[in-house]
DNA sequence: AAATCTATCATTAGCGC
DNA sequence: AGCGCTAATGATAGATT
């Protein structure tokens, strides 16, 4: 809000920083207040200035520790269960990127044995390809493509044939 | 804000109370990471929602703890230095209203005065006022309508005449 | 540097679904 | 109960003094 609208980063500024810092301490320790008479909620807030080392706390309790100590006395985890902080939503977002990529991997893998299993039906060599390979090779037949089950379940007998090297890939497939 | 302008006391309505409690508490996290992020300062807000025992909680640092802590070890008195509480909150609003109402006298005073003077203008007989209204309306002539300013001077010395009871009058009107 | 003003953006109370 | 809407109030960035 104001004149302009910003972008909710550090502002470089320091004078402007150190404005908005007054200003915005203030309304928030204004909102604070609000929401602990209109709903008659308990609420403590610390504030730690840009550079100094002494806080600013609202508390609707005459003494902080009121509202602290019991909160601490807590135990860790259910605090956690709870808890709104900047890092486990960073942790959140990481994990919500880290699922989708993983997904994507998982998507282009399947893909990839999809394009494989194309040229096996047209009569690729499978030989020289690695066990994990094989075995969703293996997967996609089970389950998508039912039609070149015999084909590989016969290059699955001559891998047999060829040595125990090969063994697991049998079990695999069963 | 909203549709009507809301007096600032508990909500009775315990629906309404729920919803304005929900957002209102969106709202102040949001304004805390906001002051964080923009102003790079470390803070923590601690809120118990109206029946519940388990705390919303908010902090700029992985753990409340980083700021809880030092915060707890600082010396009592250090911290209510520094600290705005719901009581030394009223405290402060209570003197801006008495501000505000000795100010709003003055003004009235003002006015008053400023209508005797209307009067006065209008050949309004000064004798009876008090010292007091006498010397506002010296002032109000000095600084506002300097053309009535020999009507005044004539009263002033008729004043001197009757007796020193009015001595002091004259200093003011120097 | 601190207080005041004001154009602009932001929050939210009440309502309807 | 919860969501979306919107008219109002509220907050505040930048400017001014």
């Amino acid at each position: 809000m104001g004149r302009v609208k910003m972008k909710l980063a550090w502002i470089e500024k320091a004078a402007a920083r150190n404005t908005s810092y007054k200003k915005r301490k203030n309304g928030f320790l204004k909102k604070v207040k609000e929401l602990s008479t209109l709903c008659d909620v308990k609420a403590c807030a610390i504030i730690y200035p840009c550079g100094g080392t002494v806080p600013e706390v609202w508390s609707s309790t005459p003494n902080p520790m009121d509202i602290l100590v019991p909160f601490m006395q807590e135990p860790e985890l259910e605090r956690r269960k709870k808890m709104v902080n900047q890092v486990s939503f960073l942790q959140q977002q990481n994990m919500k990127l880290e699922e989708q990529a993983l997904k994507q991997e998982k998507e282009n893998k399947e893909l990839e044995n999809i394009v494989l299993l194309g040229q096996c039906l047209e009569g690729k060599d499978l030989s020289g390809l690695d066990l994990e390979t094989i075995s969703s090779l293996s997967w996609l037949v089970d389950n998508k493509l039912k039609l070149v089950k015999e084909k590989v379940a016969k290059k699955k007998a001559e891998m047999a044939a060829d040595g125990e090297g090969y063994i697991y890939s049998l079990l695999l497939f069963t």
